[in-house]
DNA sequence: TAGATTGTTAATCGATTAACAATC
DNA sequence: TAGATTGTTAATCGATTAACAATC
């Protein structure tokens, strides 16, 4: 019901349900309990149903949820329901190999998009897209009204790239560089950094 | 002490502190207080040493911890002290920028071998690698003592990689097609789905 | 109706933070 | 010595899970 604080944890688990309505919406498949979510996700029952009741009543007791109705919902909570405009700087490998996965967002957030520092780079085309230079930051993400922002630099300049986002009013960012980056408090910043999952994974081994 | 069991949460924090440390000791600065770090990190400084202190006495009261001596410690920990070698399938703009992250992954892991299951991908030269064809997977983990997979095929296959890895041995997966895989309880698998994650930012804009 | 499953409360479990004696 | 900072205990905070009345 929004007046309570949502827990980071709960937002993370939204799209995981989504995803796998898409697979059962795809299947024709039109009712899902808490319980077989939770088997195919390998999650408690009970936190699916605590989760989604954080925004209301979703679902009918004795039947379950309705796939295409907990999809819309779901979609609305996370804003997925509008156009999101996303930018992407650093037109590296990791750079091309997101812009390729515009096409698997479906309409919801989409790569309009991508710069980079290097001189060589800019002119380049990738995707539909062509890479712009940084000085051109400013005005097309203000034009094109881009609200989140992706960075793939390396560690040294992804300071440098959040900086300029902010300065371009970009509300949230997903930072792959290995660094921790700081920005003011009410922009949010989520880390997806490739290097420390894999040195955590190498923690279990035995 | 390892006797009991030491959190996830525990063991995420450990690879952003080896980061920054060494961060630090090329920067030659030789002691570092858990107040430092969890300004640089935003983390509680309290939090810092418990997590230390789950493995060890590696500080100096009234001092701080000595840098390259916590970089030892921790290496020790994530068992990144030997070499770890890792397996790629999906030789895709992912597959490929990833195995670009081999020389900035240091000694302690690396990619050393990449499948792809398109015929066309086989032969392909990747970063000093070359793409082999699935058939060859069983003989060359083995051959190579590979330990870690790495997935990066579309969603479909995803659950079919992992079946091979597992049979080939594999202890651990990083999986980044947006999927949950199912492998038996002694494999660990982490999720590194760049889609979700994005999707999640968007419940914070305003 | 009987069986199933929700939404929600209460219980449990675990993780974070504060506080401080020990000590460099 | 005085100031700083650890390691650790206790307090707090938050998240997960169990249980069950409500009800389809």
């Amino acid at each position: 019901m929004k007046t309570q604080k949502i827990s980071e944890a709960v937002v993370r688990r939204l799209p995981i349900y989504l995803r796998f309505l898409n697979e059962l919406a795809m299947k024709n498949i039109m009712t899902v309990s808490s319980q077989d979510l939770g088997q195919k996700l390998d999650l408690n029952p009970a936190q699916i149903r605590k989760d989604l009741a954080y925004f209301g009543e979703f679902g009918k007791k004795g039947i379950g949820y309705d796939v295409s109705y907990l999809i819309e919902k779901i979609r609305q909570i996370l804003k997925l329901d509008r156009h999101i405009q996303v930018a992407l700087v650093g037109a590296g490998n990791l750079g091309r190999a997101l812009c390729n996965y515009n096409t698997y967002l479906r309409n919801d957030m989409k790569i309009v998009a991508v710069f980079d520092a290097m001189p060589g780079k800019a002119g380049e085309s990738i995707n539909n897209l062509t890479v712009q230079p940084m000085h051109e930051m400013k005005q097309t993400i203000t034009k094109l009204g881009v609200r989140i922002g992706i960075i793939t630099v390396p560690a040294v300049e992804a300071q440098n790239v959040a900086n300029q986002f902010v300065e371009c009013g970009i509300e949230a960012i997903l930072n792959f560089a290995p660094v921790i980056i700081k920005v003011p408090a009410d922009v949010r910043v989520h880390h997806a950094d490739f290097t420390t999952e894999l040195q955590s994974l190498a923690y279990y081994l035995d």
